[in-house]
DNA sequence: CATTTATTTCAGAAATTTCTGAAACATCTG
DNA sequence: CAGATGTTTCAGAAATTTCTGAAATAAATG
């Protein structure tokens, strides 16, 4: 795999932002790499395009499975390891968004919880705010949880709904009210 | 302000957490406190209460203005700053996401677009994948524009909408086909 | 305008993260 | 099993980020 100038420049970019995204620039290309490419490739063959050492590729490689960001895959009578990223694009932004969640947000929401039961800070305004904050932060992973399970033709439905979410979100609570269970 | 234990905690959890957030120790404490505290703080308290530099902690305020996360206040015959948090915690979630957006998101947008600008890469699938993404992003970036228009009231109801949200999606996707704009 | 008070800047120190090359490990082949 | 091939580990080097203390800047006070 040599790179076209253009695929470079790509692969640059997401070095570079890599740190921002909270993964380092090596693997930051090396995903960027595994997604223009057509075919899995083996771990000599990012070496190659990327021109970092072998050992930090290995990492690199080892950091993104552990992010579950891309697929191990064999070939038949080669024993090198493979590897792709997702062919649907959906199912990349699914995992990153899990992930970022798992690291980012849960241990958060057990922390706070934790700090909840041990009583309180000593400061009822530090209590209001943590609680406020467990709250939010417990709904929206609520939310995640069932905007998860939607299949993507549903999600991309709700995403292009436009100026038209706010009345439908009013009608369901319209809805719900008419029920006798509005909040 | 002198720490309880648990506000201790809640303020080192920030501060530990902080390098997954994308920002450094320092910065993820001062923020832990200031939203802690029920008065606006200076940097004198600030550095008092987290046993760093006064420099340093200058820097962190700068960073944590520089994403619009704290406000600046003053007080009658006192000519030092003093910071906090926007009371709602709402706001601070609308702060957080756009200023990531801003940082994590539109960099790459704008890069992908300058991309396929210059033509292709010279490879069809990295092409079919560059504006696959572009497309992901772009509307995801448009559903952002429309969900941060929500009031907070419509938001909340929106995120509690639970199981219900399939069904609510379709049946706006059923309304649209009625009226010969289906996709 | 000299002094006091508050804040920022910045060069270098300290800490942390990333990267490399060499060695270890693992597995296959003849 | 000896050699070949492929991968991982890891100690230290290199790079980067964070933090500090001292100096500079800025603004108010008497």
């Amino acid at each position: 795999m040599t790179l076209t100038p253009i695929q470079q420049e790509f692969v640059l970019h997401f070095g570079e932002m890599g740190s921002r995204w909270g993964i380092n620039r090596t693997v930051g290309q090396i995903y960027a790499l595994l997604f223009l490419s057509p075919d899995p490739l083996n771990a000599e063959a990012i070496t190659r395009a990327l021109d970092v050492s072998r050992s930090n590729i290995s990492m690199g490689l080892k950091e993104l499975q552990s992010w579950n960001l891309i697929r191990m895959r064999h070939m038949q009578g080669d024993r090198r390891d493979y590897f792709t990223t997702p062919d649907d694009i959906w199912d990349i932004v699914r995992i990153l968004v899990a992930e970022r969640k798992k690291r980012e947000i849960d241990p958060t929401l057990t922390k706070l919880r934790e700090l909840e039961m041990q009583g309180g800070t000593g400061n009822s305004y530090s209590d209001a705010r943590i609680s406020e904050l467990r709250e939010l932060i417990a709904m929206m992973t609520d939310f995640y949880n069932d905007i998860e399970r939607l299949e993507t033709e549903r999600l991309v439905k709700l995403m292009t709904l436009g100026g038209r979410i706010a009345g439908l979100i009013d009608k369901a609570d319209g809805v719900m009210a008419s029920l006798g269970k509005g909040r």
